[in-house]
Order: C-alpha cells, then sequence, then structure tokens
DNA sequence: ACCTGAACACCGTTCAAGT
DNA sequence: ACCTGAACACCGTTCAAGT
C-alpha cells in the first residue's frame, strides 16, 4: 500500500544519498548559516546519516565538496550568447552573477579562487571570451576586458555582503543610527558625515550603483574598442 | 651581567606581551599559513604562551584578534592628501592598497567585511572621501567614485590571490603546463585555448594589467566629473 | 594583574568493523 | 556498496585556581 513498496527493487529507501543530492543541502546549509555553519557533521545530520558517510560520495572530503557548491553557483549564472551584442550579453551576465552572488554571499570569495574549476566556471568562461572576439577584442584586449569586469563584479559582491539592504527606508534607518553613534566623531571626520547625511536623506541603491559602475567600465571597453580599431 | 638585570625592574622579563604584540604575531602568523592556519593555540606558542592568556590582551576572542589585524592592514595603505591632483592621488591609494593586500593575502575578504571599522580604516575612507569632495564631485558621485574604484581593487585582488605570480616566465610556464594538461578539451574551449596559447608565448603582468583597468575607472570618473561640472 | 590546567563543546578525517 | 562507532588530532572559549 505504501508507495515505496511499488518502487523497482525496495532496498531504495528514503536515503539514495547522491553527490547531487549532498551538494544541494550543502548550498542550502551554506545559505543559511554562512560557510562558519558548514561542517561535514551538521550536513550529515541534514541528511539523516553520519557524517563519515559523506565520504563515500564526496572523494575529496570537504574541500571538493566546497569545489562542488562553487560550480554548483556558477551554473546558476546566465551564460552569454556569442553573437555580436557583445555589450548587452557582458551587462547580462554582470548582473546574472551579481544576483547568484546574493543569494549565495559565502561563495564570493571562493568563486575565483578554486585550483579546480569545474564544468559550468569553464563553460561560462569560455562563452564571455568567445563573445568579445567575436566583438573585434583581440585576445590581448578580451583578456583585460574580461579581468577588468570580473573585478568589478567580485569586488562590488564582497562590498554588497556587508551591508546587503534592499530598500531606501533601512538604509535611512542605517545612516540615522551610525549618525547617533559617531556624534562626538563628526568633527574628526567631516565628508563620512555628510556622506552619512545625505543618504539618511536620499536613501541608496545596491541595484543602481552596481548598474551606473558597470555602465562606466563597459563604455570604456567600448572606447578601447573603437581606438585600437582605428589603429 | 646580562643585558636584562640592568632593567629598571627585573620582573619585565622576556614576556611584556602587548596588545600590538599579539596582533603583529598574528599577521605574520596569517602571512606564513594563512587563515586557516592561524589558531589561538598557534598564535599562543609563537609568544611562549598558553592559549588561555591571549584573552587577556585581546577581549573579544578572535573575532577582536581579527578586526585589529585588519585594521592593522589599513594602516600600511598610504593615505591620499585632500588638494585637488584627485587622479594621482586616488591612483597611488590604488597601488597602495594592491601592494598590502598582496602582502596580507589573507585579508582580502575581510577588509570590507568587518562590522566594527577601526581607525586606520576610517581616516582613509575620511581622506579619499575629502579629496573626491574638494575636486569638485557632489556628494552622490564621491560616494559612486568610491564604491566603484574600491570594488575594482578588492576584487582584482581576489583574482590576484589565486595565482600571484610575478614574472612572465612563471605565467608562460603555467599556460603551457594548462595546454598540455586540457589536450582532448582544447576543441570544446577555443577562445581559452587561444588565451592560453596568447600567455603561453607572451606571458602576462599583474602590474600592467591591474593599471591599465585602474585608468580606464579613473578615466571613467573623470568624465562623469566633467559631465556634472557642465550640467 | 597576568598566567594556566582542566574541561566543554565542537571540528575534519581515518579505519576497522558491520550489513 | 554503503554505513557507522570509536578514535585521533585538532579547534575556540570558560572558569576556577594559582602567583
Amino acid at each position: 500500500m505504501t508507495p515505496s513498496s511499488r518502487g523497482p527493487s525496495n532496498d531504495l529507501r528514503r536515503a539514495g544519498l547522491t553527490r547531487d543530492r549532498v551538494l544541494g543541502a550543502a548550498v542550502q546549509l551554506a545559505d543559511e548559516e554562512g560557510l562558519d555553519g558548514l561542517s561535514m557533521r551538521k550536513l550529515a545530520k541534514r541528511l539523516g546519516v553520519e557524517a563519515m558517510s559523506l565520504y563515500n560520495h564526496i572523494p575529496g572530503g570537504k574541500e571538493r565538496l566546497l569545489d562542488g557548491m562553487v560550480d554548483f553557483v556558477f551554473d546558476e549564472i546566465d551564460v552569454p550568447a556569442q553573437d555580436g551584442a557583445w555589450k548587452q550579453e557582458l551587462r547580462d551576465r554582470a548582473v546574472s552573477t551579481r544576483a547568484a552572488l546574493r543569494r549565495h554571499p559565502w561563495a564570493v570569495g571562493l568563486m575565483e579562487a578554486r585550483p579546480n574549476p569545474g564544468g559550468s566556471n569553464r563553460r561560462l568562461h569560455e562563452s564571455a571570451l568567445a563573445c568579445l572576439r567575436n566583438a573585434g577584442f583581440s585576445v590581448e584586449e578580451a583578456i583585460r576586458a574580461y579581468s577588468v569586469q570580473d573585478a568589478y563584479i567580485y569586488g562590488y559582491a564582497l562590498q554588497e555582503r556587508t551591508l546587503p539592504l534592499d530598500t531606501g527606508d533601512a538604509w535611512r534607518g542605517v545612516a540615522k543610527t551610525q549618525l547617533g553613534d559617531a556624534d562626538r566623531e563628526l568633527d574628526a571626520y567631516p565628508s563620512t558625515t555628510q556622506v552619512l547625511r545625505h543618504i539618511a536623506v536620499h536613501g541608496f541603491s545596491h541595484d543602481e550603483q552596481f548598474l551606473v559602475g558597470l555602465e562606466l567600465i563597459l563604455d570604456g571597453l567600448e572606447q578601447r574598442l573603437h581606438g585600437s580599431k582605428k589603429a
């Protein structure tokens, strides 16, 4: 009568532990509790199993688990098309990358630091480079464009991780609190105070800030592209 | 006859444990073994003491120790002057920041993530903002300029941490090794292969790459500055 | 005031033993 | 083939006890 009794073999149980299931649970645990909260023992408990049995599915231990988790995040990033609209494609990739890193803040410091890049990482890398090459960037300029844009995206994600606030109200509140705390120090840091006052009134938007900076970089790359074509 | 016997009081010993000495030893340990290698127990051993006695000098435990270490790194970054040469001042600050992060790679992910910023951090922040304001940037544009440039600097440091190679020879070697490893995959990743071939021949320079990207951003900020002045 | 030993509640990982 | 208990070598931190 139970559904499982009708399965093809009755030893599948409710377990069916898989590399993918372990990876998914690990990402979820890190999303909820951060990288410090991710331990082999806690992860095992979530999967209804003892810590030692994880090593049957993740051969390299925790280090390889992290490799897999990082590639899991890379897989969530949209791969750019390789036709001529390079600026739009790169902008989309940047927005998509930032969104993935907001969902998985623990990944920011790991994405570019893994010695063994996974398949999703390599495919994304390849597509972005191809997109730039097809648009007319030389190999050298494609490397440069990729480097500058990636530095900006990951650096911005690093900043945003500290204060991932969405609404103008939240920002106004933070600025007012800091102005209240500082009080006696306002004279020593006049420009900082000015900035806090500005945010306390006008708020702040990560969405807008990120996009404006991104546009500045894309425009700079476009100028380099046209400059090199003329030369 | 021994030097110490002539000291003002003989109970100073060789210990004289201080917050500053603990901080210095912690930075050195992290430089040598990375953040994972920094434990209260190992740090204590270096200072000739048991782990528990560190808590007498670093009240908040390891978390506050990290706060202190981060501000130790901020203190090594040159503070920009506040006169009109904003472009040169910001360039110098960027170069100085990257150099500090190369000396202390463990700090990259921590610099902007501490909830309680230290004095050196706040002074640097204030000076950079003041430099921008004095150059004619509005409050809003100063925030933007600071954000874009910092994202680039820290993001670049994040990339560089993975492969902190200095010489063209080292880069050529890495590229050749990767081309050898990949072999069967070269067809699947043609643009990546092209990039590796380019580096295998021409090498690569972090110094140059960082500066070119930095200039692209500074030029973009300059255009925004002039645009807003006219408007 | 500063240092310490013992203890607590955790880690990642190995390995022999189970089924 | 997969899971586990016990064990090892580590963590950060508290606390009562020493001097």
